[in-house]
DNA sequence: CAAACGATTTTCT
DNA sequence: GAAAATCGTTTGG
């Protein structure tokens, strides 16, 4: 079933972070069905972390969508090529995000191997954000969609994973954030091959 | 209006 | 393992 609003918009998206291992992100985009379990996320912690983009309170058309209420769809191009896709959390105008950092196929693999020009599943196909992204067909034009909409969604089949198998790291690629680099806001499924690799391990 | 930078991935040595 | 690719967003003049 559909993750309802109330999950997302709960105080703590450290905790949210960690409850989103085991989920499963669905897109349907132009009648191409995909879905994925989510295995590594990374928590935002907008206005008091450095490493977000909210940092400060910061609003721009770019993060606009952050200060949305929990449940919203925040895509982000990085490096000019890479989607990243993230979800909004918290309340309105408290601008938390979780980013989600790599998935495990499931489901529409073909239609993956396809975004990707690939001819056989292996963890690059979807260990990192913006290789997920492609994957599933994300987009920049699909930032600000809710998470309750057909298209894009997160679904809990029932799969629960024992607090032996996360593993809380410090992020990826957030070096320049200072203090807040240290933060052990990463998460992952311990010895999953489809988590990524990140830089600092 | 122009310049610098980045929540990354891929490819080559 | 290291370096390049690449462009929208942000920031400064």
């Amino acid at each position: 079933m559909k993750l309802p609003v109330s999950f997302y918009e709960r105080k703590d998206v450290v905790k949210i972070a960690r409850e989103l291992l085991g989920k499963v992100l669905v897109t349907k985009f132009n009648g191409i069905y995909t879905a994925g379990m989510i295995v590594e996320t990374e928590a935002y912690a907008g206005v008091t972390d450095r490493a977000s983009h909210a940092y400060g309170n910061r609003r721009t058309p770019r993060t606009e969508v952050m200060y949305m209420h929990g449940g919203a769809a925040y895509v982000y191009l990085c490096y000019g090529i890479h989607h990243l896709f993230n979800v909004v959390t918290n309340v309105q105008d408290i601008p938390h995000a979780i980013l989600i950092r790599a998935i495990e196929p499931l489901e529409g693999i073909e239609s993956m191997l396809e975004r990707r020009d690939k001819i056989k599943v292996q963890p690059s196909l979807t260990a990192g954000p913006g290789a997920m992204s492609m994957s599933l067909g994300i987009n920049t034009i699909h930032t600000g969609l809710s998470l309750q909409g057909p298209e894009i969604y997160i679904e809990d089949r029932g799969v629960k994973i024992g607090n032996k198998d996360i593993i809380a790291a410090t992020r990826v690629g957030v070096a320049y954030a200072m203090d807040d680099a240290l933060r052990p806001y990463r998460f992952y499924i311990k010895g999953n091959p489809f988590v990524s690799k990140g830089k600092g391990l």
